[in-house]
DNA sequence: CCTACCGATCGGTAGG
DNA sequence: CCTACCGATCGGTAGG
């Protein structure tokens, strides 16, 4: 692993906890043990830093939750394993404060520029996805069923990491399963 | 109105946009002309500024959700005009950065203190509220009902707020309709 | 990769 | 309510 991989590993991991802007570089680099011009020179900028975590969480959640459905057949064996997957990588807690991108979202909707625009990208690639299986699986509104998963994900998220309900991933389940296709 | 009040009015509409923690004193007093040392005389620390700004948040989500649905008998008249005030209060912008409470909680979710057991204990009495209707509605099970709402109202702002997706409202309401009683 | 520094801003205080 | 200040930390730069 790259010192740079070294410094994202990290980097995510506080950003889902405190948020990309409390990713602060003199944080960063006490905690890792190097200078703060050392773990600067790796990216430039606050903001390249905080693209290049964007992207590293981006990497962990194809891992995590899109690499091990691309086995099952398109269609409704595939939504299923999406949907499942995604619960599953917050129920797993991937990253320590919960849904890096749910909290990078709340951050950033009102902010524009470049990390704005990667979180939305990046969300609408996946959402997308998601709607091209549901329309394969034939259900009958794709963009209204990945509206519907979409909330019950974040809203299990949000409940758990506010509220500690550990059923909220059950909750979450039980919902989705009444959208999907039998 | 206070100064005080004053304040607190610029105040929620800053956390709305930019997070309580992007609620500088500086910034906040340079807005509204007046010294720094002014403005922390009227909370004391920055927490209690960010507390107060949660109440007056509070205060105004009472208003303009709960207190137009009273008139309604309990039960599913006023569970219906519960849910509709609630999607209708972030369609109408009431907090021009979203809705407040979810951008607060996804900020301060994963720190613990003072702040994140305010935002809990208020979103816990509005949930427990809907949950109460939605009981003396005959839903079948009000605490899945109040998570799939909650999910769903949440998911149409996140979207609204990343995505600018106009209908993403309209798609709340529709699934709302399903889970609410005939 | 480092030390040493820059101006700006942070939350907060002293004294009036 | 104000001016004037405190130490700490921010993102970033110079120079090696």
């Amino acid at each position: 692993m790259s010192r740079r991989e070294a410094i994202l590993e990290r980097a995510v991991e506080v950003a889902s906890e405190e948020g990309l802007e409390g990713l602060t570089i003199g944080r960063l680099s006490s905690e890792l043990g190097l200078s703060k011009s050392g773990l600067f020179g790796h990216f430039g900028s606050k903001e390249e830093l905080q693209l290049a975590a964007v992207d590293a969480a981006s990497a962990i959640f194809f891992d995590e939750v899109v690499k091990p459905a691309l086995k099952e057949p398109e269609g409704a064996p595939r939504l299923r394993v999406y949907c499942h997957g995604w619960v599953g990588y917050l129920e797993r807690e991937v990253f320590s404060g919960g849904c890096f991108f749910a909290a990078a979202a709340a951050e950033f909707d009102g902010r524009p520029g470049p990390v704005r625009d990667r979180l939305r990208d990046g969300q609408g690639a996946w959402l997308d996805e998601l709607a091209k299986q549901a329309r394969v699986a034939g259900v009958e509104d794709p963009k209204q069923f990945v509206f519907e998963v979409h909330a019950l994900v974040q809203g299990a998220n949000a409940r758990y990491q506010l509220f500690d309900e550990q059923d909220a991933f059950a909750r979450a389940r039980r919902a989705i399963e009444r959208l999907l296709p039998a």
